[in-house]
RNA sequence: GCCGGAGUGGCGGAAUGGGCAGACGCACGGGACUUAAAAUCCCGAGGGCCGAAAGGCCCGUGCCGGUUCGACUCCGGCCUCCGGCACCA
């Protein structure tokens, strides 16, 4: 009846009635029955879309089709992490100005996501490289620092000597530049820092209350934080006025404290080295461990090195001298900087005694299957539990122990309690040109004076030349770096660092709410109203970092009263990636650009039409898992779209279209319309829990059932005409453009996206008749087919009937039967 | 090393609360249609054994053990792969 089915003559011709229709828009300043879901904020690094991102586009457009239809208010809006070191590095490598770069790219990456058929409500859409968009990270970032949240302090950078620039950690291979192939050297710049460590106990305690997040993502940022209960301990040092402090959480073993290690960037060490008879020693290890570059420092199995300073420190609690040495597995970041080595009782530090021939003093009984533990235990001079300085006090190893040990250094002065975190504050400083400028000024004479708010946005200047050797391109612009103090008139000069792209990332979701308004960073009532985010869908690669500043940000915000909210996303959804082949390593790896191992949408798109590719991709496996991608299964969804198409148009010749359609509803109980039914229950409940591809599932042998109901008859019109609309609806989220077309020739006005989601009749969901499993000691020996909701009795009845059932226990005693309704008997014989 | 996730036919995967293992699809084999091919449609198929056939039996969800009438699912131990973190005091 309707001639065949051409994917590339009604999908552009759809997308564009979609956007014409402004089907997808939505007026943000209206409240009532929000679904406000959050697709994605890409970052338009390269210049095309692979299918790796394109199953993230469409999972999302297929859920916000999904909730339209289920009557929800849906918000998918798009923006763009505009900002970013590979436009930058493009600019060097070719010469095109970032921001042409950038908004190239956002272009060609919107065409393709308008060819995939995905819907956004393209008038929230923002980039963080406007000016509109990023004067708001500066007035963020100037509320901070008032409220000391940002600040300032060294720390260490991989410097490329040969580039004159600095260089990120994965720019950085085998200690030298992935570029130049130079030595990285590890200098200290004075740089911004965001205190998200002041909220550690905040974000933590927040986990609790998402629980509509995966345990995975929740653990990884409890591990993330690590926060661990402890102490502080102070030892005099010989020849220091000030004791040094240290972080343990074994306060309990401060009685096998047989030395202390400092990190070599500690602040003290300056001091040990002018007292100590190896100062030149000092300074040279000092500078060694410095140069390994941070990964080969933090790298697995690296080699302890140690160094003793020859100066004494004192052990409160035996009264004991101790050495202080330097080690390089001491990180300058964590606690303080400084350790109490307790050899007994922890296997790093036993393996630095061990190495370096220094004392281990047992606090507790350690294992005596260990033979170093059976050493231990006899240079223990009592036969019971010691705990600290000495005294026996019988409080057992643990918890308990911890806290006495703890609160007795607070009452002899020589500690405090104390909690530590492994989270470090947040480094937003970036010596980049691409990025939101840090709206600070250095004056001469008045110090670091903030830009006051009248002034922002401060922009990026546009007379920057990209030559790749000279260090921050900003520093070169006299007319951005030149200008006067805020405060005092002088001359000054700006800050050239940029903000970190994660600033960007941390806010843009209250952003969409009112991406035009230039008054103020959100609108609280429109907050008030749509916030928080009812499902975020994003990469498992974000579950650590972008999650995590995000839900600072809000909390920041939230201190600030200008959001009612503390967590901004109630459910996250992530998806696993996409893998293929690399042809380079012959490795299945993930999809990306930089492996080389990507295939475009686009002509798969130009040889099947968007509507299969999405198919296909929604087909290949569960979202959350990772899949290798496979051409093999295009082919496949194609045939049945054609299928669907073939079916369609069938029934309509028995029902016909427009006018002369069949007007009276289905009734009745036919096989036809169970199928119908019990497809709706499936493929909604397929979808809401994120498994498109047993809804695809579902719904091919459900266009399989109304092919056959057609070729034997016997159904009603109505039943079929029932039938095809449930079809081209449920189809509709997964395959848009085919399934809208068939929608309008059979005569339905209007587009099936705002038509209402089919509702299950769950009567005729549920079948009369039920196959019941028959076990004999637990082995299916047979099936039978009951009334649902046959009693026990019934059912073995039944089974005695049934011959081939009955020669399995026949002659042999009963001695149970397990009977699980419309399920199974279990009969259990001797 | 620690934390998290996973392991099911030739392949992608299904089995939603302990109750028919292998839905759906890909590839494959056979058949129909065709002069032929493509396309399309139909049928078949986890492995092994018995049987001429109809059919029947045994084994089977990474490995070993346990709980249970019954385990892909729960418990203990191990192996492999993937992801994240890592001298974290």
């Amino acid at each position: 009846m309707f001639d065949r089915y051409h994917p590339s003559m009604i999908e552009p011709r759809w997308q564009r009635r979609w956007a014409d229709e402004r089907a997808a828009y939505v007026d943000t300043s209206v409240p009532g029955g929000e679904y406000y879901m959050l697709n994605m904020y890409p970052y338009p690094s390269g210049s095309r879309l692979h299918v790796g991102h394109g199953r993230n586009y469409i999972l999302g457009d297929a859920l916000y089709r999904r909730m339209r239809m289920a009557g929800r208010k849906a918000l998918n809006p798009m923006g763009w992490d505009a900002f970013g070191l590979p436009a930058e590095n493009a600019a060097i490598q070719s010469g095109v100005h970032p921001r042409e770069y950038t908004l190239a790219n956002i272009g060609r990456m919107k065409e393709q996501l308008y060819a995939l058929g995905c819907l956004y409500d393209w008038s929230k859409e923002l980039a963080s490289c406007d000016p509109d968009y990023y004067r708001w990270n500066q007035w963020l970032f100037l509320r901070m620092w008032e409220q000391g949240l940002a600040y300032r302090k060294t720390a260490p950078v991989n410097w490329c000597p040969g580039c004159r620039t600095v260089l990120a950690n994965e720019q950085v291979v085998d200690g030298r530049c992935e570029r130049s192939g130079d030595a990285v050297e590890i200098r200290d710049l004075t740089q911004w820092f965001f205190r998200v460590t002041d909220y550690a106990d905040r974000l933590l305690e927040g986990l609790d209350r998402l629980t509509h997040w995966s345990d995975r993502v929740k653990t990884m940022q409890r591990n993330w934080i690590g926060r661990s209960e402890g102490a502080e301990v102070f030892f005099r040092i010989d020849g220091l006025t000030e004791p040094l402090t240290v972080f343990t959480t074994r306060p309990d073993t401060l009685y096998g404290a047989t030395f202390l290690a400092l990190a070599p960037e500690h602040p003290a060490v300056p001091q040990l080295a002018a007292r100590s008879p190896r100062r030149a020693e000092i300074e040279t290890f000092v500078e060694r461990v410095r140069r390994e570059s941070r990964l080969e420092r933090e790298a697995e199995g690296g080699e302890k090195e140690g160094l003793d300073t020859g100066v004494l420190g004192i052990n409160p609690a035996t009264g004991e001298t101790i050495p202080v040495w330097l080690a390089n597995f001491v990180l300058p970041e964590y606690g303080t900087g400084a350790i109490m080595g307790v050899p007994a009782h922890d296997e790093r530090d036993f393996e630095f005694a061990r190495k370096y021939g220094l004392a281990v003093r047992p606090v507790y009984r350690v294992g005596d299957a260990d033979p170093d533990g059976a050493a231990m235990n006899e240079a223990l001079p009592h036969g019971g539990v010691l705990v600290h300085s000495g005294s026996w006090d019988g409080t057992p190893n643990g918890p308990e122990a911890i806290s006495v040990a703890i609160r007795w250094l607070e009452e002899k002065g020589f500690g405090r309690g104390r909690v530590g975190y492994r989270l470090r504050d947040w480094l937003i400083s970036r010596q980049r040109y691409w990025g939101t400028p840090i709206p600070a000024i250095h004056c001469p004479t008045c110090g670091v004076v903030p830009v006051p708010d009248a002034d922002l946005p401060v922009r990026l200047p546009d007379d920057v030349a990209f030559r790749g050797a000279e260090g921050n391109p900003l520093e070169q612009s006299e007319a951005f770096v030149k200008t006067t103090c805020p405060k005092c008139g002088g001359p000054a000069r700006r800050e050239t660092d940029t903000m970190d792209t994660f600033v960007d990332s941390s806010w843009y979701y209250l952003r969409f709410l009112n991406p035009a308004d230039a008054e103020r960073i959100v609108d609280t009532e429109r907050v008030e109203r749509w916030m928080p985010v009812d499902q975020y869908i994003g990469g498992i690669e974000h579950a650590i970092l972008h999650l995590l500043y995000a839900r600072f940000i809000c909390r920041v915000l939230y201190d600030m009263k200008l959001v009612s909210i503390e967590e901004p996303f109630e459910r996250l959804f992530n998806q696993g990636m996409i893998t293929s082949l690399n042809p380079a390593t012959g490795k299945v790896e993930k999809m990306s650009k930089s492996r080389g191992n990507t295939v475009s949408p686009d002509d798969l798109i130009a040889r099947y039409g968007a509507d299969t590719v999405r198919l296909a991709t929604m087909f290949i496996g569960p979202p959350e898992k990772e899949s290798e991608w496979s051409e093999d299964g295009v082919a496949g969804a194609h045939r049945f779209l054609n299928r669907v198409w073939e079916t369609v148009s069938r029934a309509a010749e028995v029902t016909g279209v427009g006018q002369a359609a069949v007007s009276a509803s289905a009734s009745g109980d036919t096989g036809l319309r169970r199928w119908t039914h019990r497809t709706i229950e499936r493929v909604t409940d397929d979808f809401d829990r994120f498994h498109p591809h047993t809804a695809v599932a579902a719904l091919m042998e459900f266009q399989k059932a109304l092919a056959d109901a057609l070729e034997s008859g016997g159904e009603s019109p109505a039943a079929i005409r029932e039938a095809a609309d449930t079809l081209l609806e449920l189809l509709h989220p997964v395959a848009p453009h085919v399934t809208q077309e068939l929608w309008e020739r059979l005569g339905h006005p209007g587009f099936l996206l705002d038509q209402a989601w089919p509702h299950a009749d769950p009567a005729l969901a549920l079948s009369t008749d039920v196959v019941l499993v028959v076990q004999v000691n637990g082995k299916v020996r047979g099936k039978l087919s009951v009334a649902r909701g046959a009693s026990e009795s019934e059912a073995m009845a039944r089974a005695r009937e049934d011959e081939r059932i009955r020669s399995w226990f026949e002659g042999r005693e009963i001695t149970r039967t397990v009977f699980v309704p419309d399920r199974l008997l279990n009969v259990v014989v001797r």
